[in-house]
DNA sequence: CTGAAAGCGCTTACAG
DNA sequence: CTGAAAGCGCTTACAG
């Protein structure tokens, strides 16, 4: 009455342990109705005592349904990828979903539908795609996707189901409250030209001084990292016309602030900083950072939520506009954003 | 001689349109020798046509291989983690395998057996897990195993199989780098105490001190974040008798760095710092941080190596001892130490 | 409420 | 070099 060694217990174990049929084993596991309790009892503690574990690959031979989702993330040093990454896992593991993770080392295309093709052998159900550039987003709408994708992080994206902070009220606030604080104009760092976040903040930057009646200065491209902060930080305290700046990120935001350190400038005395997504460490830098937060989790929640939502629709019916879901900015003050100086 | 729409090919449909059985599909698409290169080609152009992707839950059920790794991580604010993560996704993709990820909140015994309980429903392979804490791997040495498990990245462990950086020698170098600057003896901001990299960090600490002779302070535990880094900062700062000081992370050493800063304290004229990590971030601290760097990538790349020996061998023994594998951990030299004040 | 039958789409011996 | 047969471990109608 035992199993043989070497061997796990399959189903016709439980079933033989139980003194029923397989198939009954079947309806228990998968809590079907008409099961007499007496003979789910027997069954379940079968179950234990065998340490039975159901097959999932024979189950999702014959359901067609393998319960896992692809996700395609980055490899980048940035904070919101990774907090991003967890937010998706959580959600999809609440709703019994399994996580196939990719991630990439350059951001294209070409990279990106090669992720997807290697999720496809493993039979993945949909995908969430972390999308930060224009050019996957526009080659993701492309695909003839034959499963579900949601494009989770970047901004917004046209033809395609989409979750995304909202970078352009993001940016709107940051400058906004540097307006408010009396400063003429603001300068900004920008991320690099193709990312979409680096776009939407851009946007809400010029919209906010446009409104203001503000002058517009040419937005200066960084690429995120600390060095390219650092770089256009020592340019602008060179040309000392600045008394305000809006970064596009943290990490570029330290960069910068030490490079008006150095030149002598005062932050925010003489220079008002702003930067974006309230890293853990922004609040410790010197001085703490003003910057505007993103909540990845959520973004991460509500990519899933949308994408389940798109695999269990029992209608089937491709919406004309897809799902999209924004989810706001939120405006941390600290210490390095101060009136203007007389 | 088509696929009839609203259905995926099969292998049948391609050794329809190849002429073929699909036997010998089956065997094209497995490599096996013994296909004549013209039956070869037009299964090939077959498989093409009709876009056939092979189902992989059929080939799992037969074959018992899923091809997945089953990944239990953490969910935190740190860059090792993430790095990590990275490290290993791109070994085992390079490999061919699939890698199946939960993030954890928590870190306890209960939290790591729970997810891996539900991988193995996913019917991974093995397991990789990032246990940085003592008791979670010595609830991994006790399970039952049935699969093969990995721990990575915390800091050696008995009985399993381990990759980790050299956290005692990191904690050595740091600490003998601050000696050799002529320090009488150098104060710890230790991580939490059941982290097995603090431990590691903290034992380095004391035999570099007991080998120089030189007095050993209480270590001062932090929990990784900046803001207990500044806490036992400020203190230092108070006490006015440390001249150097080696902390635990980089985040920690930021929020040193600054609660230093505002009490008058300079470093490193006064007081030299010296943190671990070397996060992005690192370079553009106030002042730039001597650090010591970690390759996550490495170990992450090794744990792969590792788990997929693990799966692949052959005579299926295991060793008395199990593998490890430990990574040197690097001297990042910038601006924050200097040699003792006079 | 429960069981006997069929079949999901592959791979693996076994013939030839 | 290639095909007919069996079987992996489930679920899903279909009977009863």
């Amino acid at each position: 009455m035992s199993v043989p060694v070497g061997r796990s217990p399959v189903m016709a174990d439980v079933a033989r342990l139980a003194g029923v049929s397989h198939q009954t084993v079947s309806r228990v596991l998968n809590g079907h109705p008409n099961v007499r309790a007496e003979t789910q009892a027997r069954v379940q503690s079968a179950i234990e005592e065998l340490g039975y574990r159901r097959n999932s690959s024979a189950r999702a031979l014959v359901t067609r349904r393998t319960g896992v989702i692809g996700v395609v993330a980055f490899d980048t040093t940035h904070y919101g990828p990774a907090q991003t990454l967890s937010g998706i896992e959580h959600a999809a593991r609440a709703d019994g979903y399994f996580l196939s993770v990719v991630t990439l080392q350059t951001v294209t295309r070409e990279a990106v539908s090669e992720a997807m093709d290697y999720l496809a052998q493993q039979s993945v159900e949909g995908y969430i795609v972390i999308a930060p550039k224009r050019a996957v987003v526009e080659g993701l709408a492309d695909q003839p996707a034959e499963r579900p994708v949601v494009a989770v992080e970047g901004g917004e994206a046209p033809d395609l189901p989409v979750v995304c902070v909202d970078q352009v009220g993001g940016g709107y606030l940051a400058t906004r409250h540097l307006l408010d604080l009396g400063h003429r104009t603001v300068h900004h760092i920008a991320g690099p030209g193709d990312w979409l976040e680096a776009e939407g903040r851009i946007a809400g930057w010029r919209r906010a001084l446009e409104e203001a009646g503000a002058p517009v200065p040419d937005p200066l491209h960084g690429d995120w990292r600390p060095r390219s902060g650092y770089r256009i930080g020592a340019q602008l305290a060179e040309e000392r016309e600045a008394t305000a700046l809006f970064v596009a990120n943290d990490q570029m935001a330290l960069g910068a602030l030490r490079a008006l350190g150095e030149a002598g400038v005062r932050v925010p005395d003489d220079v008002s900083v702003i930067g974006f997504d309230d890293i853990p460490e922004s609040e410790f830098f010197t001085p703490p950072l003003t910057t505007v937060a993103q909540d990845f989790s959520e973004v991460g929640r509500r990519g899933i939520g949308l994408l389940i939502d798109l695999l269990e629709d029992p209608t089937d019916t491709v919406p004309m506009t897809p799902a999209r879901s924004v989810v706001p900015a939120r405006l941390v003050t600290r210490v390095s954003t101060a009136p203007a100086p007389a």
